[in-house]
DNA sequence: GAGTGGATTTCGCAT
DNA sequence: ATGCGAAGTCCACTC
């Protein structure tokens, strides 16, 4: 039935010559495909690997990307990028898999001596995805409310760039102090203030106006505190739920950007 | 039969009381389990995110890593690390799988409103793997052929710690100049230069010595060459084939252990 | 448990 | 293309 082709696959324990045909025929109508099985890896390339046979699951995507995963941990063991050509083909009692990628030059080789469940699919997903609350969206929500930050800073710029790097907010608060902020999404910790240090130090040392230094982050590593304030700078605790609520959308960017 | 329990299990357009069932089975055997359907996930922790219903491919690990995979790319669109505890419902005809875990707490919630495969399985995994040509083995490469990095170099200690961080290699020329030396498996960029210069520095301040500052990699980026040359550092070109032929076991690292 | 640094990091954005 | 910084970075290792 022609139908069928587009209906998901699942094949138990095939051997290896259906699994063969299956994944060429998955490869070649780009669908995607599991296998999971008795394999060994080689890869070369930027690095050079060798896992050892053990039943892993291997996932070739549409677009050509291949995972690698082990029974546990969160990371592929191996990996290609999408974009992958691929060769199928049956060895010496192996279903060999290898997936190559031009620039840089790498090859994933996968050797299965067992497979013991083969699935093809054909995935549809036109899902939107949002994250929200990214660091970028806390600098614009801080932007567009600047009382998140200060109740009395009035922004100037954002990624002003420095030697050192780009400050996150740079304005003025009521007492006319230039304000340097650097803010973090998640817990600030030393190499926050040390890139707020450099940024102050370079902002000190071109003006004559009193300058603050200021880490805004939801919290900050033990031990950092007494960093910050030899260093001369404050912490301000940053409430990212309360953010969340003057998170920006896209157009609205817009009537920040002038500020840059 | 109770051996099938074992066996893997590999379900096509399950219902969701079966899918739920065997979700629940295969969690609490902490088996690995791919679910392959229509779904909605949530993300809610360090940061947040919704991705909206389509098919995408769901893995649950043994040690309770979760991966959710879109039909393209490489990197999962969210996911849970490992140690994960789980929940699983069925709730307002869809089979909802949670995951939580605390420090950071976040929780993933899974919506599968039609699962199109549902696969089970104990992996056996002892095979070993080996990553060769790492940061690690060019520097054990380096130190015991030496020459790889100048002829004439001869090795005092390795990862030696001054106030900015660790040198990789520390030694002295045939002229009984002082050798620091800031290895890249990749090419070097502005950061390496900087954190040799740090290094190089600090050594200088302490001896009275001349110090080579030498940064070792296979290429370096464009632009950076000029920075090396200002602050009297020397740019060498690394063959990583050649070190890859040098490449120490872990039983000869020993033989340089010495040195640290 | 938290802190530090590397990664076949990947990814995105600006140059 | 390249460079630079961020990431729900992850991960291993040290303290």
């Amino acid at each position: 039935m022609k139908a069928d082709i587009q209906e998901p696959v699942a094949i138990s324990n095939p051997d290896l010559e259906a699994a063969y045909q299956a994944t060429k025929s998955a490869l070649s109508q780009r669908r995607c495909l599991i296998l999971l099985g008795d394999c060994r890896v080689e890869y070369q390339g930027r690095a050079r690997s060798v896992l050892e046979p053990g039943e892993r699951i291997v996932l070739v995507k549409a677009d050509g990307a291949v995972l690698v995963h082990r029974p546990t941990g969160g990371e592929p063991v191996n990996w290609q990028p999408s974009g992958c050509v691929f060769r199928t083909t049956l060895s010496e009692g192996a279903l060999v898999l290898e997936a190559v990628r031009r620039s840089p030059v790498e090859s994933l080789v996968i050797h299965f001596t067992e497979v013991r469940v083969l699935v093809a699919a054909k995935l549809v997903d036109a899902g939107s995805f949002s994250l929200h609350v990214s660091e970028k969206e806390l600098q614009m929500a801080v932007l567009s409310e600047p009382r998140l930050l200060l109740p009395d800073l009035k922004p100037i710029a954002y990624e002003k760039k420095v030697e050192p790097g780009f400050i996150d907010v740079y304005g003025l608060d009521s007492k006319n102090r230039l304000v340097v902020a650097e803010l973090k999404r998640v817990r600030a910790g030393k190499a926050a203030v040390l890139q707020l240090a450099r940024y102050v130090e370079e902002v000190r040392s071109s003006t004559p106006m009193e300058v603050r230094g200021i880490l805004a982050a939801p919290k900050i590593a033990r031990g950092t505190q007494r960093m910050l304030a030899t260093l001369g700078l404050e912490f301000i605790p940053i409430d990212l739920e309360k953010c969340a609520r003057f998170i920006v959308s896209g157009r609205d960017k817009k009537m920040v950007e002038f500020l840059k």
